[in-house]
DNA sequence: TTGAAAGCGTTACCAG
DNA sequence: CTGGTAACGCTTTCAA
């Protein structure tokens, strides 16, 4: 393979200025299309700009103009191969398409180190914006930054040692709604499976969980707990050791929606006879279709997303004003 | 609500300069962990840096250095919300993430006017590669910006008017195989479900259904065939429409994710007594557990993120050796 | 209507 | 080891 030599660089607008016989602001008012410029020289410019391929440098132009705006919006998302991040990050593009903003997309995988170092990437980079489903316990690392004006907009959980905007569902109360559900059809040892419980989604639906056993008079049982689950099988394989128990579950609360579907995993692969019944937290694709039913609590992403742009874009057009919290229902979908 | 001012404009490494008592090109030597620095000048110029909050603005800095390197690659997909887009998507995170590479991601919707303006946006933005899933018949409008050597990766689908490297997958002879399947179950009414006949896949596929049928002896009833199918519901009510037929397929060839998923609803809710085969294209989470089981045409999508990423950053490397066309294969995946 | 010069925040180059 | 000066590609400012 032969290594051909480095193409040309790119025409410049000092290039096309003078090849066009014009000044170089001659070219920037054209290329910006603003006004002042004779309608014969703005056609022979735009002639030169497309026979030199000159193509308008966004960096340079954010560095030099003023306010130092870049029209991008950091996201920093669990992971985006997972369909909530994928439909939050769809929402955010809508929701602000429109303004030419373009998104700076990663996934955290729940790891703090990561996390940091996009951040710093992100500012790096200048971002006009944040939105941020975090992966450390605290996010004080970033006062300074938002005290300089960054705007920030935490989703799906809440901040800490930091005061930011955010947007989060009810995740002890659409928790409580789902077993609820499960103990109005009899059940009462009924199982949590959950994420890790650093994260604080998972610790408030946990929360949400024993406050409707409580309340229902029943015991919530530790032994009927599992959290710390990360994927599908480790779903699968927690449920299958809670149906080994002497007394085991005749219900599962699943906590996020690959856990439910690690539970469905189970119950159709290793469960005994009298399957337990199963609620999730989050719709799964295909769910409706299963047999036997499965209730599930769902959140509406979209509006999790158009919240969050709507905050992120208060914030850019004036500093100041408190941390608004959003917190968005959850509705319980029986099946 | 009152509008505060704006927060100060962040430090400068002039001003971390300056309030170090060091020279502004120490800073840029300490900030880019170059040598040539005492110990006792380094740790002084970093307690300042901490203290006035400094942040390494990439985009000046990648405007001065030579290369123009902006370590940022654009990602047009169909849409980012689908499962397809945002494996693909992570997959590609995932192969250039150790480099460094920032990922710029958005949803073209099979928008040919959206696709030309994002491209824009992101040669505008000088990313260093674009991976690019077309939502136009021609790409010839890309052709100076690749001759001026902007490494393109076009994936999922090939490029036309332009000479650049892709990443596709076997699409005729994965349905081939699903269609032979369901032949070889004594299927001789077949139909076919595809997205728009203007995506070059969806045509491939489109053919793999007519080979297969007319290798088994079978006429490929044009009367079986619904196309220009983009959603869920599309499909389910396509499904119905043969469905009512005279003389109804015993089975349907679903050529998408969305499709397949709009086929089995079909199957459940509007199905009469004998419901319908099905055999889709890519698998879809649950539908190993859903009955009747539904046997699919798999592809890797993590291999063709791993396979687009090593073109481009191949391309970045050396500019100007034959445009490489990888084809992967497909696996059937009987249930 | 047009253009010359300065400067955005940084790094390259070369002098001390 | 350290620092001045020029320059990256563009927009702003102001003068012509």
């Amino acid at each position: 393979m032969t290594s051909h030599p480095p193409p040309p660089p790119r025409a410049t607008m000092r290039e096309v200025a003078s090849a066009a016989g014009v000044s170089l602001k001659t070219v920037s008012r054209v290329v910006n299309g603003e006004p002042g410029v004779r309608e014969v020289v703005r056609r022979e410019v735009e002639a030169v700009v497309e026979e030199l391929g000159y193509r308008h440098h966004r960096g340079a132009s954010d560095l030099r103009r003023s306010g130092q705006r870049t029209r991008a919006i950091g996201v920093l998302v669990q992971d985006i191969a997972n369909d909530y991040s994928a439909r939050l990050l769809r929402s955010l593009e809508d929701a602000t398409r429109e303004r030419g903003f373009v998104l700076l997309a990663a996934s955290l995988d729940e790891d703090a180190a990561r996390e940091r170092q996009l951040v710093t990437e992100m500012i790096a980079r200048r971002v006009d914006g944040l939105v941020l489903m975090a992966a450390t316990d605290r996010q004080d690392y970033l006062a300074a930054d938002v005290r300089a004006g960054l705007p920030v907009v935490f989703v799906d959980r809440v901040p800490h040692g930091l005061d930011v905007d955010c947007v989060t569902i009810d995740n002890a109360g659409g928790t409580r709604a789902g077993v609820e559900h499960l103990l109005g059809r009899g059940h009462r040892r009924i199982a949590f499976l959950g994420d890790l419980p650093a994260i604080p989604t998972a610790r408030e639906r946990l929360a949400g969980w024993r406050q409707a056993l409580v309340a229902a008079g029943a015991t919530p049982d530790p032994a009927l707990v599992r959290d710390g689950l990360r994927t599908v099988d480790a779903a699968r394989d927690a449920l299958g050791d809670l149906l080994r128990l002497p007394d085991p579950p005749t219900a599962v609360f699943a906590a996020r929606n690959v856990l439910t579907v690690g539970c469905l995993r189970a119950v159709r692969w290793d469960a005994p006879a009298p399957a337990p019944e199963v609620v999730g937290f989050d719709d799964v694709e295909l769910l409706d279709l299963l047999e036997p039913r499965t209730t599930v609590v769902r959140q509406d992403v979209e509006a999790v997303g158009r919240a969050a742009a709507d905050l992120l874009e208060r914030r850019m057009a004036a500093h100041g004003w408190p941390a608004r919290h959003v917190v968005l229902p959850t509705e319980l979908v029986v099946r």
